[in-house]
RNA sequence: GGAGGGGUGGCCGAGCGGCUGAAGGCGGCGGUCUUGAAAACCGCUAGGCGCAAGCCUCAUGGGUUCGAAUCCCAUCCCCUCCGCCA
């Protein structure tokens, strides 16, 4: 969600930036409704308070009545009243009782009107509240502008496209060829786009993802989480899922919970409706978890395969940061995820994208794209975004920048560390060898062996 | 699934229908004292909108009332016990 009060202020510079986005959706409508609402809303504000002194008077009135008698003269700090009754002793009558019953019921009146106004005054707020959560962030200054993909910023490359002697096979038929995909059976179990592994491939699958964790965990000072895979329809709206993109979730209809697309739900939100001490900025987070999404307006699109399909995993990174630094952190965070790539030997380039293909919620985003030597074309494994104080304000996510002071919302940042099924798809195509097998990089194989350095205790101060 | 309890400020926790935006404690900040620190003592310390006056917020919505954190209804959420169970 972006700041109303920027729209108020700047609503010019938000035009040109949403236009620039590709989508120009009339800020127009929302100013209208917003000016609308802030009008009631004032005139709510005074009819209220005029109630409020009424009201606290006749509470006094009602006091003194106790006390002393219907027939009591009107006291002199209780004359108020009768202005406010809109008449003098003369008219409503000089005793306490006749004032009291006057007074009550100008306020049952008055009530009555503001029930009405208060009524629309929700349902223009509401209907706010529906527009602001369907317009997308705005890109950051240094994000170049853009229509499409085409204007895409390439920053730098790692590696080497790998040379082979033999034409190179499709990750879909190495896989089966091995014996380690077994696209028929996932489709027989779930339908189109899902698929099983079998053996060595389920063995990578848990390798990478155990790879991946621990590299952020041990070298990046990511904290592990495991969190629910299915969750509330309000974590989906924090993130920006919601309520734009509904179509594209799988969503539990007996209860109303969303199977995520992503960690970076459950991540993000994880400290939703909280107020954060500066200290303990950046917080950094990173989760294995399976993601779901629906791929409406996906059809025919990479239909062969595993890297378009309804049920993947993902390492995902996610930091909440102070404003000052976000950007500085979304830097290292694309470093984190790149580190992954180059243990793993892969090819891939830095994608700065341009204004036009922002998604919804990051005003900066860099994709990580690793080579496929048998499509000759970059695949997308890691999307590396800051979404500043978009999501942290649908989320309610604050922070106090120093003790007593005014708490702010966070800057939130996420990024794939990696995409585990798109990885391991360009990691079997990059060391194919020509009889069709596959070799394993050197910095996976403890991953795939059996064993590797025990657990041996939890307690304070362990390192997970 | 059955029965019950509860949702109040950064946290814990009080709160006769009006003087309660809310006692008390913890935490935080400032000060006194101290060579310094701790302890002790004193003071300050919710959020939102608004230039301000002021208004809103005690889970959410509706109702009763001149007036609701406090009474009634509905919804959501959390917890406890029992049953079932990986």
């Amino acid at each position: 969600m972006l700041d109303p009060a920027l729209l108020r202020r700047s609503p010019d510079l938000v035009r040109q930036a949403l236009a620039e986005r590709g989508d120009p959706t009339a800020l127009d409508p929302i100013l209208a409704l917003d000016e609308r609402h802030r009008n009631l809303l004032a005139a709510i504000d005074q009819a209220r308070a005029e109630r409020n002194a009424l009201s606290k008077l006749l509470g006094q009135a009602h006091g003194l009545l106790a006390k002393e008698g219907p027939d009591e003269p009107l006291p002199e700090k209780l004359h108020p009243l009768l202005a406010l009754v809109g008449g003098s002793a003369a008219r409503v009558g000089p005793t306490l009782a006749s004032v009291i019953e006057a007074g009550g019921s100008v306020v049952r009146e008055r009530g009555e009107q503001m029930r009405v106004q208060e009524q629309e005054e929700r349902q223009l707020a509401q209907e706010l509240h529906r527009h602001l959560l369907r317009l997308p962030n705005l890109p950051h200054s240094s994000v170049p502008r853009g229509a499409d993909a085409s204007a895409n910023v390439v920053v730098r490359e790692w590696g080497r496209k790998p040379q082979f002697e033999f034409a190179p096979r499709p990750h879909w038929e190495l896989g089966e060829g091995l014996g380690i995909f077994d696209f028929e059976r996932g489709a027989k179990l779930a339908g189109a786009r899902f698929y099983a592994l079998k053996g060595a491939g389920a063995r990578l699958e848990r390798a990478l993802g155990d790879f991946m964790v621990d590299i952020h965990v041990r070298e990046h000072g990511y904290t592990e989480l495991w969190i629910p895979h299915l969750v509330r329809r309000e974590m989906m709206e924090g993130t920006g899922q919601l309520p734009k993109f509904e179509e594209d979730a799988y969503r539990i209809e007996s209860d109303d919970l969303f199977l995520v697309p992503t960690a970076e739900v459950p991540l993000t939100n994880f400290h939703g409706d909280e107020i954060l001490d500066a200290a303990q900025l950046p917080l950094k987070y990173v989760a294995l978890s399976p993601c779901f999404r629906r791929e409406a307006g996906a059809a025919g699109r990479d239909t062969k395969g595993i890297l378009r399909v309804h049920q993947f995993d993902k390492v995902e990174l996610v930091k909440l940061a102070t404003p000052a630094t976000s950007y500085d952190e979304l830097e290292s965070l694309v470093h984190d995820a790149e580190a992954v790539l180059q243990r793993l030997g892969l090819h891939y380039r830095v994608l700065l994208l341009c204004t036009g293909d922002l998604g919804f919620a990051p005003a900066k985003t860099y994709d990580l794209e690793a080579w496929s030597p048998a499509q000759q074309r970059y695949i997308e494994v890691s999307s590396c975004s800051n979404c500043e104080a978009f999501q942290a304000r649908r989320a309610n996510i604050k922070f106090r920048p120093a003790p007593g002071a005014k708490a702010e919302h966070v800057h939130t940042l996420n990024g794939s560390g990696l995409a585990v099924g798109r990885t391991m798809a360009l990691l079997l195509e990059h060391y194919q060898q020509a009889d069709g097998s596959v070799n394993i990089p050197e910095a996976l194989q403890p991953y795939t062996a059996t064993g590797g350095a025990p657990l041996t205790a939890i307690g304070p101060g362990a390192r997970a």
